[in-house]
DNA sequence: AGTATACTTAACCAACTGGTTAAGTATTAT
DNA sequence: ATAATACTTAACCAGTTGGTTAAGTATACT
């Protein structure tokens, strides 16, 4: 398999995990370090590790080390970047209470 | 592992794929039948089943059978429901300039 | 110098993903 | 009745995911 993965992919698949949406909604009151975020999910420091990696690989983090510490923030540029793919859905079709019954019904 | 994947999981899973996230664009002009876009998409049946069955229990798509024919379509209130997680990051931390530079030499 | 802190890396593992081929079912066309 | 169409299902497979334990590195504390 080839598996070509575009930056919207790795933002999503980032995304689709409770624990990383959870890490991404505590970075957006402030930043955090590793330690701190590995106490409050719960998560050994090999976990949120490999966490923090993918969210940092989506681009929708970044860190800067201070000492031993590693401090961790949000991109929020990455974060407008998703939402504006999911926002292009806004004028689509359903959203003015189209139904499939109807549509196929109106096929010929 | 408990697995435990909540619907948040689903959709944004489900979004992390390239090509579901193209059959999620076509779906949004109008609805499709799976032959179409396993032809769009230059997928076997087996495989475009398999993405529809993932946009399906992500409750992204829905589908009625005519005949022999399975058409899909859209449904708009799950996308609402991602791209409403998505913006409350809107006003969250980053959003009004702030560097993790300034916030860790503003610490003490 | 020795110990504690804050990660980091490696090796392992079970479950999941995204494709394949092959075979099966249901409906429609001839 | 036979054949074509439109899926559906099962079995397989390599690669990824999300955790683990154990060991290693870098920095700070006493």
């Amino acid at each position: 398999m080839v598996n070509k993965s575009t930056q919207l992919d790795k933002i999503f698949q980032a995304f689709g995990n409770t624990k990383r949406r959870g890490i991404v909604y505590t970075l957006s009151f402030r930043p955090a370090t590793i330690t701190q975020l590995s106490h409050e999910y719960s998560l050994s420091l090999p976990a949120i590790h490999k966490h923090i990696k993918v969210l940092e690989q989506a681009d929708l983090i970044y860190r800067r080390k201070v000492g031993r510490t590693n401090f961790v923030a949000l991109n929020p540029q990455t974060i407008i970047y998703a939402q504006n793919w999911i926002l292009q859905f806004q004028a689509g079709w359903g959203n003015k209470g189209e139904s499939l019954e109807n549509y196929i019904s109106n096929l010929d």
